[in-house]
DNA sequence: CGAGACTATGTCTAAAGTGACATAGTTGCT
DNA sequence: AGCAACTATGTCACTTTAGACATAGTCTCG
């Protein structure tokens, strides 16, 4: 009964050992925005997944109070991840607050509601300028079966969405200016 | 401190009075899903509420047990719906369980892999195909200021966020047939 | 007239997620 | 030498969400 978080967390350890610290660093930076979670959850699901043997991990000396445990996925946590990939995903209800101010917009005033998009449509294309930045860094796409590939696969949804989400904010001003 | 919840359960009752039972209906419905919960959930949230004194309800005889109670929202439930409208909305975490499976696509079975995308993508299709025909249903956008814009915009958003996602299982599945 | 679907409100438990608190060594800058 | 930022693990309390359980009248179709 491995929850999400944990192939979250076994995802990104099988791209390589990491701390619980490294984990809940990789799993905050926008790239890998598609799971997040604090560093209390993972520690707590890292117990977890070490119960049910899909990691284990080694003790090593680092800075800090205690010394540093650097994780690893056991071969029966990579089976799992593997029959995990490709099973159908358990869809989460779509909880969106913009779309919900947009439900109730015929209440509010015009000129604030214009800000909001404004400021909505200028966080999209600063991430949508950085996703950019990302991809041009990459050139194309890796090789199927390179793990970069899936890095790649994440970023191009990124800049889907990011797109859809930025013209959907200008047809919302465009709509807001000409009912003035 | 109101929160998300109660304020999507004044949006739905800013459009008329309605029982809790037809909140819980109208947040199942794909229209309105931009936001969903349970009935349970919402009977919960009601009574916050109305301890506020956001809404108010009057019984009334109807089918069921008990008497059903149609709640409508009060002067000081407009008020703070209109002030969260242009609030900026805290944004939440992106959790996507299809991107996180595609991160660790490195490790999956190439045929189970299509499949999975395949499926993903025909209900992608489906839906946007419903959306279609809803905003052809309505025509084009009503005025702003109706509450039915609302209801349009969000439609709008839906058929953006369908054919971005559409776009980007296809592109997987292109991928993948490269690859073989 | 009976079966099943629909209306209708509510409680309870468990899981998932958020954010603060606690603790403390190392590294780098001034 | 001192301060701040970073590394590092963990606990605790709280909120949110999901889903089962409880109860029972009305409406519709055959």
């Amino acid at each position: 009964m491995t929850s999400t978080l944990g192939f979250a967390i076994l995802a990104v350890l099988a791209r390589g050992e990491r701390t619980g610290y490294d984990i809940a660093a990789a799993m905050r930076r926008p790239v890998s925005y598609f799971w997040t979670a604090g560093h209390s959850q993972i520690h707590a699901e890292l117990q977890k997944l070490l119960a049910g043997n899909l990691v284990s991990f080694e003790t090593r000396h680092g800075p800090g109070p205690q010394d540093k445990k650097v994780y690893s996925v056991t071969p029966a946590g990579t089976a799992a991840l593997r029959e995990w990939v490709t099973a159908p995903p358990r869809e989460r209800p779509e909880r969106d607050e913009l779309v919900l101010k947009t439900y109730a917009a015929a209440l509010a005033d015009p000129e604030a509601l214009r800000r909001l998009f404004a400021d909505q449509l200028a966080a999209h294309e600063a991430r949508l300028a950085e996703y950019e930045r990302e991809e041009e860094a990459i050139g194309g796409p890796p090789a199927f079966g390179s793990p970069r590939f899936g890095n790649y696969a994440a970023l191009r949804c990124g800049l889907g969405y990011e797109r859809h989400r930025a013209e959907w904010c200008r047809w919302m001003l465009a709509q807001l200016s000409e009912s003035l």
